[in-house]
DNA sequence: TCTGGGGTCCTAGGACCC
DNA sequence: TCTGGGGTCCTAGGACCC
């Protein structure tokens, strides 16, 4: 058996954590420069607010409803999400962290499902006291049943956050019950194409002739069909360690326009990636570097910068992998005409572990030099908190022209935000 | 004025090899 | 009229997830 657990309303439960006053009262929390709605409470969703509208349409109907607004603060989700996930990952020697708010537990380990099922209480409540964050479990003999049941957990209050699908009787009785577009793994794209061949619900997809599905779905379709069927073909990667590392941002107003500016924002996206890199143990070979001014206007000249550069050595230098970025800025950098870019980004990829790097018979860099740098480097900045250290070329950088304007504190993470109790 | 950020996997088609 | 058979590698783009 699996079991799922999924937190509720993730971000906004976060926020209540440190202001209960809120619980029972609509939240929402925004994107980076406050443009999107991007998650949101159980009475937020009651009210209509759809994610990802922005916040400019609604911003009078969130006032007139007493919408509680937060800006996206990430270092707390972050530190909150780590925290739930340690608390469960006890329940099992086989955990898999999914994403920021979900974790799968593989439960073969007990003896029985009504020893699976006391588990998943004490595990749920264990969470809820030393946390606070809601969470609901979802037992079933796949990921993608599990899944489902989370779902049903969440929908009926009669299950007291935990649902188990135990039996094939239980199980043609979700599948029944639950629309097609709820099923893990059908997307908008195949939902407009199940409903043209009258499939409604996950029931109408199990029943399909594999070969059918095979044809129209392709692998990542019948791998949803056999797990729906009750056969496991999702896997979940043991070690999480990510192929590609991505730090991107929009920025607020405008946009920017300097090349200095541009470059530093872009020096600033490469040393994160390069932090994310080693914090992994990990190197790369390659870097994409992209900025391009706004997709929503047509009345100025539009402009893409893109390229992606090899390493010769795979490398995870925050000096080596800055330079790279500012090459492609500046081969690609059009001096002529005053573009105003809205986002940019770096992408490092070909990643794998720093234990074995192959050398270049020409390469002079001193890697061991550079391997205690960006060490101590590291060290400074975990404990001076941020960027202590930085490479000159970030210097320029305003926060990315990030707008926060309803952050909460760091209250986890930060001693001088500490919560204040009178 | 204002429109998120970070990932994975799969497929088709082109270019190339013998 | 007719024009082999078997591969690999790379890339762009689609579809999906949170």
């Amino acid at each position: 058996m699996w079991l799922l657990c999924d937190c509720d309303n993730f971000f906004a439960s976060c926020e209540r954590v440190f202001a209960p006053n809120l619980i029972g009262k609509p939240v929402v929390i925004l994107s980076n420069n406050d443009g999107c709605i991007i998650a949101r409470s159980k009475e937020a969703k009651q009210l209509g607010i759809k994610m990802g509208t922005p916040l400019y349409q609604v911003k009078d109907f969130l006032a007139k409803n007493d919408v509680a607004v937060f800006s996206s603060n990430y270092l707390l989700y972050g530190d909150l999400s780590s925290r739930v996930m340690s608390l469960l990952s006890r329940y099992s020697d086989k955990f898999y962290q999914y994403s920021i708010d979900e974790g799968f537990l593989d439960m073969s380990c007990y003896a029985s499902n009504e020893e699976i099922l006391q588990q998943a209480r004490t595990c749920r409540e264990v969470i809820t006291r030393g946390v606070g964050v809601p969470v609901t479990l979802g037992i079933a003999p796949t990921k993608t049943l599990a899944k489902l049941a989370s779902k049903f957990g969440k929908k009926y209050e009669g299950y007291g956050g935990v649902c188990m699908i135990d039996t094939e009787e239980k199980r043609l009785q979700a599948l029944e019950l639950c629309p097609i577009e709820d099923v893990w793994g059908i997307g908008r794209r195949s939902f407009d194409n199940l409903n043209y061949y009258g499939i409604h619900t996950a029931k109408d997809f199990a029943a399909k002739n594999p070969i059918w599905v095979r044809n129209m779905f392709k692998v990542t379709g019948y791998r949803t069909w056999l797990e729906l069927n009750g056969k496991n073909a999702i896997s979940v990667e043991e070690l999480p360690e990510r192929q590609s590392i991505c730090v991107s941002r929009s920025f607020s107003g405008e946009g920017i326009c300097k090349q200095e500016e541009v470059e530093a924002a872009v020096s600033n996206f490469a040393s994160i990636c390069a932090e994310k890199l080693r914090r992994q143990h990990s190197v790369c070979k390659l870097i994409t570097v992209f900025a391009y001014t706004s997709r929503f206007r047509t009345d100025v000249p539009s402009k893409v910068i893109n390229a992606t550069l090899p390493f010769a050595v795979a490398t995870c230098d925050t000096c080596e992998i800055i330079k790279a970025a500012m090459s492609v800025i500046r081969t690609q950098w059009s001096p002529g005409y005053a573009y105003y870019y809205k986002k940019a980004g770096v992408i490092l990829s070909e990643i794998s572990s720093d234990k074995v790097v192959e050398q270049d018979l020409f390469d002079k860099t001193d890697r061991r030099k550079q391997y205690r740098l960006n060490k101590v480097v590291d060290r400074i900045n975990h404990k001076g908190g941020g960027q202590s250290v930085r490479v000159a070329t970030q210097f320029l950088s305003k926060r990315f022209h990030l707008k926060r304007e309803y952050i909460s504190r760091q209250y986890t993470t930060n001693l001088a935000e500490l919560l204040k109790v009178k």
